[in-house]
DNA sequence: TTGTAGGCGTTATCAA
DNA sequence: TTGATAACGCCTACAA
């Protein structure tokens, strides 16, 4: 198996403590230095992070937990957030909770009892309770797009509620007062938020939201799709359509497709999420882009900064700026 | 912090060493054993799975890496696999190499230094010798999508080859004879399965293959609608379409959706891996559809299977079955 | 700068 | 069935 410590020590002469307080970046006299750094290559030494954890009462792992693997705004995040730690030498335990409460709560008991050091996830509302009492115990928690009020912990945003403003702000501008939005399931917080917006650009045009153009859906490829399908069919359908989330804009487009619909003659769009998408698709597609890099870079440097003790301030909030991209899926309505 | 052994030994007034042997099954009295499950309780005592990996030189924990967290059919398995693996006590660390052999080679070397017990990965092909030593040294490896043959472990499937010989066979069936196939690259596993299976329909009805029909994409959206526009400028452009996974597959769809092609008077498709997707798209999609959930599962029952040592034989090949949906996206071809 | 020695929480051996 | 004790590999006073 691996080299030890001991190994080390007896390669070089020295003493079990002189190794490592030198693998732990102490000082030694050069020659020794020089001859164990010919031990540690040659022998392949790689520390036992076990030991040390058991020792120090770090695993040097953190947890991340999101609702869903199969959603590549999150697994884009996360990618990027195991990049990070693992730069910083943590390693990632990723959990997805299948957006069960239950199973997030499970999920977060396995992280407990190995020990992470920290950790960075996509909360769901109903654990606030258990999360607070996990933030408590002194283990430093990061939320990632959403916000729970009841936890005191760093979270890292992104402004959902400009993102839409500004994205229906655009439609409005264009004349149009008959906009549709697809939201996510209505109990979700960034749900709320891109409906705020959506609200809020409405009150301050003096434009009147009809609650029949709001339509949540769950996120998913085949929501998207029956929204949209949906506000197609009624009496007076909506000229633009704003989706607030990728899979969604996915399946929204495959049911404008599917009836035939032209975009923007007979209907304005504006998606999220994929800028690749927006680019493919003809006509080229308006949309809002969250910086999913960043908010996964973001999350790790805010974590890390718990666990460096760098940071022992109170809870803080980092809102990222979406960009909103203008694009031909939108077009006056002609009065 | 957590009660640890000794605390549970403090409140029963047993050793050390006896709750240690009831905590791993061992037998106890009647009474102990009572008592024993309330110091559990009272004390919420979690085993410290670092001490015990320190000394069982097991750490319960399992690497898995995948090219890309980006695509839905490697998430999507993996999300079985962790599922399965935590049910068993075990963790795993996730790593996306992003399809950098490079980044592959580092990231397997940060799995070896934090002990895994094995590893569950869909490999890329450059790193053959390295994994072998993996291997060698003892770690359970197990492949999935992908067969690399320098290397010997487990291996899980599914038959690639069949999957494509039985939707191109449909096509030609039907009259088609310039049949388009939009691969993958083509250094990678997969891609040269699917298009054998290609091939070799043509050959057994006869068919000359046109290599100019074949395209070979990089398994994401923005290809499949790249490749899918290149085959409709060809002079002589194909009457069907195959393409050869999910992410393709809609850029696929969108390429269609922007020429206006109608599916299937005009073209014929299949596609690959979604079924939600299948059923959204009008007309509704013929598709393979590979069993993700059977893959995960396989492969960490077959990992697990390694890790009790109730498998110690030579490497195994589960190969399995996909399924092909006919569905209203093909039609014959009218001579 | 280097070395000695004790202990982190667990398992496992060997007696009792 | 139970208990005392020596590891596992590492870190860290403290001493030299």
């Amino acid at each position: 198996m691996g080299a030890t410590i001991k190994d080390i020590a007896k390669y070089t002469g020295l003493s079990i403590a002189t190794v490592s307080k030198y693998i732990n970046g102490g000082n030694v006299l050069e020659k020794n230095k020089v001859l164990l750094d010919e031990a540690i290559k040659v022998l392949d030494f790689k520390i036992n992070e076990m030991a040390r954890g058991l020792k120090t009462n770090r695993s040097m792992t953190v947890g991340i937990m999101i609702p869903s693997l199969e959603n590549i705004f999150f697994t884009s995040i996360i990618s990027n957030v195991e990049n990070i730690l693992l730069q910083n030498g943590y390693s990632s335990i990723i959990c997805d909770y299948r957006e069960d409460p239950h199973l997030e709560r499970e999920k977060l008991d396995f992280l407990l009892s190995r020990k992470v050091d920290g950790i960075i996830m996509v909360p769901h509302s109903n654990n606030a309770a258990f999360i607070q009492s996990v933030v408590e115990k002194g283990i430093p928690v990061v939320f990632i797009d959403r916000y729970l009020e009841d936890v005191q912990c760093d979270v890292v945003l992104v402004d959902n509620i400009n993102a839409s403003y500004n994205a229906v702000e655009q439609l409005i501008i264009r004349g149009h007062k008959r906009i549709g939005i697809i939201c996510g399931p209505s109990n979700i917080y960034t749900t709320k938020e891109r409906l705020k917006g959506y609200v809020r650009a409405h009150e301050d045009y003096a434009v009147k939201v009809d609650n029949d153009l709001v339509q949540y859906g769950k996120y998913d490829v085949e929501s998207g799709y029956h929204m949209l399908i949906h506000l197609l069919k009624m009496e007076n359908p909506p000229t633009a359509v704003y989706v607030t989330n990728y899979e969604m804009t996915l399946g929204a487009i495959m049911a404008i497709n599917e009836k035939g619909i032209k975009v923007p003659d007979q209907m304005s769009l504006i998606g999220f999420d994929n800028i690749q998408l927006a680019k493919i698709v003809k006509p080229s597609l308006s949309i809002v882009v969250q910086p999913m890099k960043e908010i996964g870079e973001k999350a790790a440097q805010v974590l890390l900064s718990r666990l460096n003790k760098e940071n022992t301030g109170g809870p803080s909030i980092s809102r990222l700026k979406t960009e909103l991209l203008i694009r031909e899926s939108i077009k006056s309505v002609q009065a």
